[in-house]
DNA sequence: ATGCCGGCCAGAGGCCGA
């Protein structure tokens, strides 16, 4: 089975090419960030009309996060990251699809740093921590993918220089990441790729995309049970240079039966 | 560069992202 992330800025916008990347690639999981849509706005019926069932968790104007499964609906198992009850932000959600429980997530940007968005920041991953260390005790088959907004090292990004003072790769951003590393976790596309070198994000801004000047933050985290059985991972980089294109690419792993 | 681009809501232009 493929198991996708993809950080689609605004999934209403963005429908059309959401539609051809789904009919394209087929993955059996597509969890979806920055859906940018209302739960009443949702396109549900579109994807259904492709043989997609879905889940979602959004709200007003930005945020947002759906897993999308084919041909099966996906059984949520919970739609909040817990540990803090006054954050409505909507960055979570979690579901069991074909007996794979899939934790879709959008973590939060965290600029300015430093600041309170970045503390914001930090707290929610050792909460993500928590909430990992609950599902690794389950023994269950388990994928944690989504916009991770960190650049794991050095090698992830076009220029480290150019970044050294963004949130996405600050030094307490970094060791958070690296401390899900050290609990167990598998890093699909670090894992198949160590040399580094390999984008998800390319700005709008600055022609970033045509002089490749990105970076990793999309990412797909194994659970021992799935990590065992991965043959492939890769990133759908072409979907960037399409009409209309989101400014993150799709992420993917294939899991062996 | 406190911007650049672009979506959202709203119905102009500010907020948000990375």
């Amino acid at each position: 089975m493929r198991i996708a992330s993809f950080n689609i800025n605004g999934v209403k916008a963005r429908l059309p090419r959401l539609i051809e990347w789904l009919e394209e690639t087929r993955p059996a999981v597509a969890c979806l960030q920055e859906i940018k849509s209302q739960d009443e706005s949702f396109p549900a019926a579109e994807f259904e009309k492709i043989g997609y069932r879905a889940i979602w968790h959004g709200q007003k104007g930005f945020n947002g996060v759906a897993i999308l499964a084919d041909g099966v609906e996906p059984v949520e198992a919970q739609r909040t990251l817990p540990g803090d009850p006054e954050d409505l932000h909507a960055r979570y959600i979690e579901a069991d699809v074909n007996g794979v429980r899939i934790a879709c997530i959008y973590l939060p940007n965290g600029n300015p740093q430093p600041g309170p968005k970045f503390d914001y920041k930090l707290a929610w991953m050792d909460r993500l921590r928590a909430r990992m260390a609950e599902l690794w005790a389950q023994e269950i088959p388990c994928a944690v993918v989504g916009d991770f907004n960190v650049i794991p090292e050095d090698k992830d990004v076009w220029s480290p220089a150019a970044m050294a003072s963004d949130a996405l790769m600050q030094p307490e951003s970094r060791a958070a990441y690296r401390r899900l590393l050290a609990d167990g976790w598998t890093d699909a596309i670090d894992t198949l790729n160590p040399r580094g070198g390999v984008w998800t994000f390319w700005d709008y801004q600055a022609g970033a995309w045509p002089r490749d000047h990105g970076f990793r933050i999309d990412h797909l985290l194994l659970s021992p049970e799935l990590a065992d059985r991965m043959t492939a991972a890769g990133v759908d980089k072409e979907y960037r240079g399409r009409e209309k294109a989101s400014d993150h690419a799709p992420v993917w792993v294939e899991i062996g039966d």
